[in-house]
DNA sequence: AGCACA
């Protein structure tokens, strides 16, 4: 349903590889190995992009809700392995951001190549290795060591604290200017948007409704929610509709609350924002 | 721009 009925790149297979063994004896942290890729001295040799099993998505669409943003991650890097979290918040800092957390770090290398560049809700997201592997992760490597996973980690926030910050940001600098030649444009293989990764619309698009569906029927559940302005159905074709809010916020509240309704029980209907 | 998770 989801990524299935365009054309886009299928569902990759990978198989298994060996998690990180932890060594008998020495194995009290096995999740705090660097991560490949330290940076060597300060200036010259750039950190290569670890396989991290966490990828970290930027240029996201600030406008979606954090439920619906955390399930559409979901539902699309799922195609490239088994998904164990996704985590993103919408305070200033971390708004626009997420985490996807993949059992497999080859899944995570896989999405980063793949998916880097694909417009979800109507931007290009930037996709990159997290700098720190995920609860998720480490709960899957190891559930025991958990809180001195913690206890290390808030160590290396100090460190970092600590650390000149001139230095990194000529670090940034760099790395701008010396990748970014050739980056492949993702998506290239997508014939049209899944109306799912719209970006949001005042108008929602309404699909797989039953043949009885009345206009009255259709403005009474909108009207449960704040700010409708207007209900149209498609003359020529019963199982669609359009339904208009006074805004996008207005019409993604009762998206949320909607889709997947059942009107007579039986078929859900799909509710999803509009094509502009 | 911004690398979190209690």
């Amino acid at each position: 349903m989801s990524m299935m009925d365009v054309d886009v790149q299928p569902p990759t297979q990978l198989t298994a590889i060996a998690s990180p063994q932890l060594a008998d004896g020495l194995a009290t942290l096995p999740m705090l190995i660097p991560l490949n890729g330290a940076v060597v001295n300060g200036n010259s040799t750039l950190p290569t992009e670890p396989p991290c099993e966490t990828v970290y998505v930027q240029n996201l669409n600030e406008s979606v809700t954090m439920n619906t943003l955390k399930q559409t991650l979901t539902n699309l890097f799922k195609n490239y392995g088994e998904v164990l979290d996704v985590v993103a918040h919408h305070n200033l800092r971390m708004r626009g951001q997420a985490f996807v957390s993949f059992a497999d770090p080859e899944a995570a290398a896989k999405a980063v190549k793949e998916v880097d560049r694909f417009p979800l809700y109507g931007k290009p997201m930037k996709l990159s290795f997290a700098k720190t592997r995920s609860d998720a992760v480490v709960q899957k490597l190891d559930g025991t060591h958990m809180e001195e996973y913690k206890a290390e980690r808030m160590e290396r926030k100090k460190r970092a604290r600590a650390d000149n910050p001139l230095r990194r940001k000529a670090q940034a600098r760099l790395k701008a200017s010396a990748g970014d030649g050739t980056a492949p444009q993702a998506g290239r293989r997508i014939v049209q948007m899944p109306d799912e990764y719209l970006p949001p619309n005042k108008i929602l698009f309404l699909q797989n409704l039953p043949d009885s569906t009345t206009l009255d029927q259709l403005q009474m559940l909108f009207s449960q929610y704040p700010g409708l302005h207007e209900v149209r159905l498609v003359p020529t074709k019963k199982d669609i509709a359009f339904v208009e809010y006074v805004d996008e916020n207005a019409a993604s509240t009762a998206k949320d609350a909607l889709h997947n309704y059942r009107l007579d029980g039986e078929a859900k209907m799909k509710v999803t924002f509009a094509r502009k």
